[in-house]
DNA sequence: ACCTGAACACCGTTCAAGT
DNA sequence: ACCTGAACACCGTTCAAGT
């Protein structure tokens, strides 16, 4: 180990573009993405706001960086692999992921510019399909509806006012002034289902999952 | 008719909650969520920012009025109807709807505090499933796969950066400084399939719908 | 090459005042 | 009751300058 003080004293270390993104996820993951102002991010890498402009063209440009290390961060499928399993294993991860950085859920997919990271995903995924023997048009289908559902269920699960744990306590602050009567349904459904102990929402996911898998498990491949 | 200028001197009617929530819309539909700021609406509406305020309490509520108009827009299903037909045509509707407001898609999911017309949408999915027999847990499994699919692809839809008449140019544009060789199938994928003339992401949709709902009538209902 | 300081044109919002 | 004017504490970004 030649400095022993690497990982530490790195708020003097140059500015990198490299230094600036992981700053930045760590301000929103912390923070939350409101935080993640040009000056908030100086300030906690020590610097005026515009030495960030050095090393990163505007915020945007921070935006699409991050958005492209998050994508890093997601496993990508081994083509030639068992492509339910391989595509499994991606799906789980992104959740992960996702649920390691919230803030990331809504830039993921509305980004216009797509970074490295974030196209060797999708080559790793189209790859998987084609070398199962999907057609280009059958892994079309198979992409669309399985990301459609990972990262709805992302946005879903990133927008929950409550997790299992916090669940007793926001369901008696908002049954204390529901209207039950005009929401019979959805009364039922919180009382006797989503505000139980036991019930997490998370493991909708392997429902959600395992049916669309199954679904595409059963179609024809061409 | 009692007064023949109704719909356009409505810029000297009052100030209304109601006024102040359609004019956000209409500013977002316009000039999208970023130009939707007090001043931007104020303005539009012919009058001094602090104006907003004696009708609002601030730009989350105007944000949190504007998803519940939005979702007002979105088709209920008829409990007591044919679940599956009932539940596709919602589906359609909302992805509709979010086609009409593409800015609305990364709020819908994202608020807080649901407005009455969000939860009217949520009780009459849940009243249909369970009319339809399904069971709670059930109900809970089909409308979270179903919800996450099509606010996932509504995501997927308002951020491609071309739909099928722009398709052509903008492949062209991409492909000039593509590096092929790096994305194989990716480059496939495009040239040979989502480039060509006649494909139309949005048709992935029904597919998906299909495979979707394909899988919950396979599964008992308890 | 890398960073800074001052400034510009914006934000949402508070507060005190007008009618 | 409803609207306004001026101000505050923020934004992202430009521009000219320092080392």
């Amino acid at each position: 180990m030649p400095t022993r003080s690497a990982p530490t004293d790195d708020r003097r270390a140059p500015l990198t573009r490299e230094r600036v993104l992981r700053a930045a996820i760590d301000l929103a993951d912390t923070a939350g993405l409101g935080a993640l102002t040009m000056r908030s991010l100086a300030q906690a890498l020590e610097v005026q706001p515009m030495a960030l402009y050095h090393h990163l063209p505007n915020k945007d440009a921070i935006l699409d960086g991050v958005v492209d290390l998050v994508f890093g961060e997601i496993d990508r499928p081994e083509p030639g692999g068992a492509w339910r399993e391989e595509l499994e294993r991606r799906a789980r991860s992104a959740r992960r992921v996702l649920g390691r950085h919230p803030w990331a859920v809504v830039l993921l997919e509305s980004r216009r510019s797509p970074g490295p990271a974030t196209l060797q995903s999708h080559e790793a995924v189209l790859a998987t399909l084609r070398a199962a023997g999907f057609s280009v048009a059958m892994a079309a289908h198979a992409y669309a509806v399985l990301d459609a559902f990972v990262y709805g269920f992302a946005v879903q699960e990133a927008s929950l006012p409550f997790n299992a744990d916090t669940a007793p306590e926001v369901a008696a602050a908002m049954m204390r002034d529901f209207p039950v009567d005009a929401y019979p349904a959805l009364t039922e459904f919180a009382t006797e289902h989503v505000f139980r102990p036991g019930y997490d929402f998370g493991d909708e996911f392997e429902y959600g999952l395992d049916l669309i898998l199954d679904g595409l498990e059963r179609v024809p491949l061409a």
